[in-house]
DNA sequence: CATGAATGAGGCTTCATTCAT
DNA sequence: GATGAATGAAGCCTCATTCAT
């Protein structure tokens, strides 16, 4: 692996354990055992880094939803089943990435932030269509709050983020079954 | 109002604004005109004034739910209607505190945060009991994970924090009658 | 003397010697005793200092021009020589100051240096002004470009700056004269 | 041009417009679209650039100076002439150089500037010789300071560097006959 | 000849905190 | 109660230089 990315991987870990704030550049380039110097050699900024971060897990994130989404047979209530265990099953994989994009995201500058904001908005708004396809071809109730719901939902999974263990006993398939079913069915008797 | 409740509350605003990390000592008592000495005389630091926040903010928030769960009369529907209105209703009031809450809860140490942790657990296994009550009584569907339900409801109304506005079209009243009855009967037609 | 005003002092002596550039906060601080938060406590930078030596240097010798170019009755030809005896006295005591003047000027941002520049362009224009007003009442001959003739003045004693000592064999009562005899009468036989 | 020359040439833009301690290597190599290691092929370190763009100048302009200088027949006046012309001309090609040569130098260490200084002293010498050779054959004013006199001319016509534009009204013949004029002759009606 | 990765020292600046008054 | 001068550790970043290839 070539040194960018190694500084990337490293970042990834203490960013999230101590927070971008919190973790210098001291830190990262004594994890890597190289200097200072190294790290300027690859990123212009601290600031540079974290928006690397956050562009490759957002973009990434939006790559998987899209593939789901274009699928050309699968059912809107299939495809909304898809992307909650994506979602899921992502946290054991990528849970540094999105919590350093949740939670750092906003050290990001104005200035250098537009293209990650498009990506997120993105996602929302294929995750809303979902809805809005569902609601027209009658799979889903027909409401007039389909950016409401989707937000409410897009909650749920990202709350998981800050408390869910995938090496507990729950699994990522019982998960996603156990909210899927919450989301299509309520917990109303 | 006195000094040290001064200080709290333009602090709520900094850290919401800018961050715990990246609001200064310097900025806040420039806020109120006042000088350092005088901060330090309320607070023996800065993160006992985060600690102030966080712990207000959460005290504050179990004793409104514990209001509603000992109610002797209402439902566990109507219990945890009115909840998730509570929730959402604080958005409007209590949003910085919320998002300090959330965000910086982070950078109280270890052996500080003890206080917070329990009732942070405490207003969720509150939380989970009104459910479990309602399946023993009918109400809602037996689940063998109400604590994952719990965790489920609790991401959408805590995602609202980072999106809500409560100046925007929607209402409290509609939001929280909307995620109800998405909890309760699902979206599924 | 305050704090602020020993640091800018110290600097002076620095920013000579070394440069400005070359001269570091700690080299300042160390030259004093103190520690580097006490030279932030008195200027916000490391510009703010230079221009601050900047500044009271050339609004200094503006208040001393215009002392002699406003006198009731004095000649243009005495007002010069004032000037150009002024000019040279001066680098007695402000040596330093004048040749940070010059040199390290440039350091300072575009958008902190107007108020300077316009002092600078302040003393040129006075100077200019007792050649126009010699001109007119017949004290010196005519000339179109009594801009460039002053600028060619100002060059003769502000390279003083740069060799002439005054502990050395010539007084700067001598050097006036010499510079207003050339300036008036030429070299030539 | 070989590269030693074009790293030269290209540092003489950056160091005058931005300064020397300003302008890094990468900035030079940037400009000319190599690397690094490059630039330390040809010259050993940055000073040595320096040195060599100062040598440059200083050798180029007293080798200049004496074609004038020993003429078998102009008169001193003649010559006097002829060198400020020459400076004043020079201003149009050669600023970049001579900015950086009055600027700079004093970037170059002590062990390194012996030749140059001898360089600047021959030049100064050379330029005082002639007002000694004029004074003695009667074409200028006898004068116990003819070193004084040479210092003050040199500085009408090195400031002229830092403000004489050759585009602008001014041409270069204009300003080197009313500085002759003004040396010969004076101001004084 | 030329590359480019890596170094390491040093620079400017910020800031929580202390303390004498 | 409140001030404000002073501290000192730490942070981000720059850059001339080296060296294996």
């Amino acid at each position: 692996m070539c040194m960018r990315d190694k500084i990337l991987r490293t970042s990834l870990t203490l960013f999230d354990q101590k927070g971008y704030r919190e973790t210098s550049i001291q830190d990262i380039v004594d994890s890597l055992g190289v200097t200072k110097g190294t790290f300027y050699y690859y990123y212009s900024s601290k600031e540079e880094l974290l928006k690397a971060i956050c562009l490759a897990y957002i973009e990434n994130l939006v790559q998987h939803q899209e593939e789901i989404i274009y699928h050309p047979t699968k059912t809107n209530t299939e495809k909304l089943h898809d992307i909650i265990y994506m979602l899921i099953d992502r946290i054991e994989r990528e849970r540094n990435e999105a919590r350093i994009f949740f939670r750092e995201i906003r050290n990001i500058k104005e200035e250098h932030i537009e293209e990650i904001k498009q990506m997120r908005d993105r996602f929302r708004l294929n995750y809303q269509k979902i809805l809005e396809d569902g609601m027209k071809n009658g799979e889903f109730k027909e409401n007039v709050h389909p950016n409401l719901i989707t937000l409410g939902m897009l909650g749920i999974t990202n709350w998981g983020y800050y408390w869910y263990n995938p090496e507990g006993e729950v699994s990522v398939e019982e998960l996603a079954k156990l909210y899927l079913d919450v989301i299509l069915n309520g917990i109303k008797r």
